[in-house]
DNA sequence: GGCTAGCAAAATATCGATTTTTTCATCCAG
DNA sequence: CTGGATGAAAAAATCGATATTTTGCTAGCC
């Protein structure tokens, strides 16, 4: 059947776009003129068309009819927003997880956290560099804890809000590195999860992320 | 300035896109040859792949990448998840407007209400003949519900699943008429929100979804 | 001065032709 | 038979050129 190996265009487009705005190389708010994009990424009219219209899913990227893409711009009440609103979700996806949660579900949370734990935050012990495979880690624990929720609709809105969160977390700069124990975090809820108890594992959800949002509002305020 | 009165053919054909998969002109699942649709629309092929990945977005096309687009198909499953969810969104949407709302939120409850109960559901009094007038007021009523919970996220969310649901009830068939009186469910939805009984609220909510899913979900066994 | 029309430059949007990839029926070897 | 190679047809993806729309500036007018 031959499989291409090669994506598209239209997905190269797609990832490396994604991947400069989750970065911040595109600025929020930066209008995006499809004569740069395609120098940028060497590719054709179309590919980047389609790439930015498949962004706008994602709430990285605007279109206006006839006046072309920018990126989403940031700002503190939409991050507040978000954040209020990834709590909810979140925690009814939590909720009917621990409700629903079979053995593999269990397991997969176990692991999760472990290799999460086992992972520097940071490439250097000084001062802060991401450390891209901790990020990846870390996304999986969070959508392991929800797994179990039994709604691909809510699953798909909690990665898009885990997403949106993850690009203001960058563009707040890495540079103040956190010093709270967040893997102990990440723990107590694991275990708070896994032994069933619902009202304790919700609450302890929203304060990690209320400890983290204070870190990256304060930076957008 | 003089704005554009033409809309792009990406717009065009977005729009006459969304109509014909909304009305299973389009049926669910079925492929979407970019070869037929530009013959459909009349329009160029850009504009035709854009509108389908613009589409995306609405959770009513997919794309696989290298093999084009198809309608997203339905199922008795799909239709569970679907309602369940948007019945979790609604109700924390709803109770977070019941603490907010002003002035502005209940007036305007209050007026969608009344215009909707002044509308006939269908065209014709002996047999359904869909009122497209009423399905706008219906959707201006639920939308005006949660308008003050004051997440634009949260109500984008509702507001796409409010349309998923709408397609499932559109493709279930309109010919049985329903003889609840839905009318009743409705005004008595926003008499207990405006009265900021927040508990029977969610409940009379969440029981007139159900009602309208029972017999949706009989269609698609 | 402030407003508007008109114009040129920039940018978006669109098209038609071409390239690449997938699909599917067919054939051959084990 | 079955499983996989083969090649033609179909479809998706891409490109480069062109048409259309917006933008931003200038000049003229009240």
């Amino acid at each position: 059947m031959a499989i291409s190996k090669t994506p598209s265009q239209t997905s190269k487009v797609y990832i490396a776009l994604r991947q400069d705005i989750m970065s911040g190389a595109l600025a929020p708010g930066q209008k995006l003129k499809i004569e740069d994009l395609i120098r940028r990424y060497e590719a054709g009219n179309t590919p980047v068309r389609e790439a930015l219209s498949l962004l706008t899913s994602d709430a990285l990227v605007e279109r206006i009819d006839q006046r072309g893409f920018r990126v989403v711009p940031t700002s503190k009440q939409e991050f507040e927003e978000l954040l209020k609103t990834r709590i909810w979700l979140e925690q009814r996806a939590l909720a009917e997880s621990i409700r629903n949660g079979d053995e593999e579900w269990e397991q997969n949370i176990v692991s999760a956290q472990r290799s999460l734990a086992e992972t520097d935050r940071s490439l250097l012990a000084d001062h802060f560099v991401a450390n891209s495979e901790w990020e990846v880690l870390h996304k999986r624990f969070h959508m392991a804890l929800i797994q179990a929720c039994a709604s691909a609709p809510l699953l798909k809105f909690c990665n898009q809000l885990y997403d949106q969160n993850t690009r203001y977390r960058r563009l707040a700069g890495q540079s103040a590195y956190p010093t709270r124990k967040v893997n102990d975090e990440h723990e107590a809820i694991a275990a708070a999860v896994l032994s069933k108890n619902e009202a304790k594992s919700l609450t302890l959800l929203e304060d990690h992320y209320h400890n983290t949002a204070r870190w990256v509002a304060e930076r957008f305020s």
